[in-house]
Parts: C-alpha cells; sequence; structure tokens
DNA sequence: ACCATATTGTCAAGAGGCCTGACGATATGT
DNA sequence: ACATATCGTCAGGCCTCTTGACAATATGGT
C-alpha cells in the first residue's frame, strides 16, 4: 500500500538510541506526499502527480522561467521540460514569451493553476494541523526547529563540497 | 546537484509556523541517502544504488524469502526480484531453495553482502553521529521520539484506511 | 559591426524503479 | 483427488529523471 513504509524496520530496534532518522524519515515524506494528493484530489484537482509538486511549490504567482524552476527543484530542465508540459496541457498555467529574453519563455499560472496553486498551500497547512494534532505543538516547533538546522547544515554551499 | 533540494522552497517562509515539514523531510532524506552511498562507496560498495536499500536493510543475516522481502519493504515481489536479481548478479548473495517449501526460495546473503549489510549499519551509525553533532544529542532524541510517534499514528492499521 | 561564447528551451534516446496481469510449479485443506 | 491459494517469474508498460545534441537568442570583447 504505502510505498515503502518500513525500509530501515529490520535495522532499527537493535540500535540502542532508537530507529535510525531514516526509518523514520522515509515512511513520513511518503505519507505526506499521499495525504498531499488526498487532499489535492479532494479539493478537484485529481490529475495532479506526485511529480508535479515540484512546479506547483517553486513557480510563484508572478511567474518564472523554466531553467529557474528546475534550478530550484534541483532537476535537470528536462525533467522540468515535461512536468511543465503537462501540466500546460492540462490547462494550468502557459507559457509567454520573456519580453526581456528572446530565447526564454515565462510561465504563468492560469486560473486553475493559482487555484491548485493555492489548495497546495491550504493544503501544507491542514497537514501541518494534522500533525500538531498528534504529537503537540511544542514537539513540533522542536522537530521543526532541530530539522530547519540540520537542512541548513547539510545543504550549506560548502558542505556537499565538489 | 542534489535531488530536490528545496522542493517547497516557495511556500516556506511566509508561514508563520515556518517552513512546511515536508520542505526539510525530503530534502533531509535526499542527504541521508547520497551520504549513504557515499560512504558505501568509500567502504569499496561502489555498485550499489538507492533502490537496493530496501534489500540492505530488510533482509537479516539468517536469510529470508523473495515475498517477505518484498512485503517488508512495501513494493511488489516482481520489483523487489529485480532488484534481488541485480544483486545476485553482483555477487552480493545467492537463492538457495527453501527446505520446507518447494515454490520458495530463501535469500541469503554472500561474504561480499554480509561485508555489505555491515557497512550499511556502520553507514547508518556514522550518519547517525554527523547528525547529532550538528543539532545535538538532546534535540535529536526530541526528534526521534517526535516522529516515532507520528510515523506510528499515521501508519497504524486503521489509519489510512480503504 | 562582427564574432566567440554562453544560455534558453527542445528533441531524442535511454536508464532506473516501480506497477499490473498472467503463468507454471508447488502447498494446503477438504 | 481436487479446488484453491501462494511462490517466484516473464512480459509489458508507465512515470520520472538523466545525458547528449541542437537551433535560436544574448552578451561581451575587439
Amino acid at each position: 500500500m504505502g510505498r515503502e513504509l518500513d525500509v530501515a524496520t529490520a535495522a532499527l530496534q537493535r540500535r540502542p538510541e532508537g530507529p535510525p532518522l531514516i526509518g523514520l524519515l522515509t515512511p513520513l515524506v511518503a505519507w505526506w506526499e499521499d495525504r498531499h494528493l488526498e487532499l489535492m484530489a479532494g479539493a478537484g484537482f485529481d490529475d495532479v502527480r506526485r511529480a508535479h509538486n515540484a512546479v506547483f511549490v517553486n513557480l510563484p504567482a508572478e511567474g518564472r522561467r523554466l531553467t529557474d524552476l528546475a534550478d530550484a527543484a534541483g532537476m535537470t530542465k528536462q525533467a522540468m521540460g515535461e512536468l511543465v508540459d503537462d501540466l500546460v496541457a492540462k490547462g494550468y498555467f502557459r507559457k509567454e514569451p520573456d519580453p526581456t529574453d528572446g530565447r526564454a519563455k515565462l510561465l504563468v499560472w492560469d486560473e486553475r493553476g493559482l487555484a491548485a496553486h493555492e489548495a497546495t498551500m491550504a493544503a501544507f497547512a491542514t497537514i501541518e494541523d494534522e500533525v500538531a494534532a498528534i504529537v503537540g505543538d511544542e514537539d513540533l516547533a522542536v522537530v521543526r526547529r532541530t530539522l530547519s538546522a540540520l537542512v541548513r547544515a547539510t545543504h550549506a554551499p560548502h558542505a556537499r563540497s565538489t
């Protein structure tokens, strides 16, 4: 059912400190993404796929270029181009020529796309509330603060080198 | 470089409570998996892929059946079969007939596989230490406890229903 | 104005990772 | 003995993402 619910289940309990983080992070991401798609479908956006998230999350209301979008999502422009073309075909946004650059095209939300964008934000808020209801605001705040620090540290410009 | 480093970056800062969890979880998982592969390659296991984790983590030293393995990893036996065949070809383990069931085959680690299995556990411990060094033992403990509760709650048998 | 170089978006091809459907071989319960 | 379920496999397909190559356009130096 869930994608990789208990990857790492075996290795976990035997460690004194408890399960390794990866064994918690992975199923949580899977759950979050499933829940997000569920909420989106419930809001009438039943043709969005998991991969579209990279677009919905990184394309601001003002529009953006394909290459910028791909960069922000951490993937190639070709991969992003596929997602974008799909969403264009589905009526979520359109491509407009960039007035400042003849090569570039600006991706601009259509009405349906703007609604989907907002639905995504609303879904995030909803899921966040669900999480808070389970673990409490206090612990959640610690988690958020700690993971934020971790992300900053691990993704610092010099951290991964090369 | 990183796979989807800042998915959700855009939507984050504007929320009063801070960035949504998914914007932290996703890059952390990506980082963890990259780091794991790095450590494995450093230990001489440079032919393992991300997907192999499901095997390394869910196949105990005593061996296991394909179907069990697939179940534990949350994927189909066909998908797991592909991973297994690949690892068998690479000399990590072998298939033996299950003496108690003529249909089944037992997957048993070879020497190289056992070493890789241990290297995975060692890599987990190393990464865990790196994490602790960044955020401190105290916060890490809270994170682990909180996320554990979350995983239990979201993956309870009746939680996702239907 | 000209030209080398870099960048934008696209086409083509393919790998990787997963899925559904169908199947022979084997177990199991009646 | 026979119906039924399960084990592993073959076949085929979808989705996501990659590398390589390319025409069109920008940009900076001469």
